[in-house]
DNA sequence: TGTATGACCCCAA
DNA sequence: GTTGGGGCCATAC
């Protein structure tokens, strides 16, 4: 029950995520007001419906990486998706400056 | 009922 | 700078 207000509050600020930034899952997660919940929201983005109009590729892990295996077709996407978002890759990581929120 | 797994994170060495 | 281990909690089997 209180996981379905979680799971909206989740949708709710990846929606929120303006253009151009990314931010990570353990942002997500304590912006939720739970901050040990990183995982529960990978989980909810893996639950997501591939034709989503959530822009889920805003979404990394605290690393600055994606979180995906470099060899993978999502680890692609995500990419691609970020890059024509003009967000620049430096080896691989997205720099702390294109980050949404920081503390 | 119990164990394993996952689009993660944090801290100590 | 890297590596390893613990913690977290919903799902799957």
């Amino acid at each position: 029950m209180s996981d379905l207000n979680i799971n909206e509050m989740i949708w709710q600020i990846i929606a929120s995520i303006p253009e151009g930034k990314v931010t990570t899952y353990g942002q997500i997660a304590r912006l939720t007001g739970y901050p040990n919940r990183a995982r529960y929201v990978g989980s909810t983005l893996k639950k997501l419906p591939k034709d989503t109009s959530l822009p889920w590729h805003r979404v990394i892990n605290g690393q600055g990486e994606i979180a995906f295996p470099p060899d993978t077709k999502a680890y692609k996407t995500q990419r691609y998706r970020l890059e024509e978002e003009g967000i620049l890759f430096r080896k691989g990581k997205v720099p702390l400056s294109e980050f949404g929120w920081q503390d």
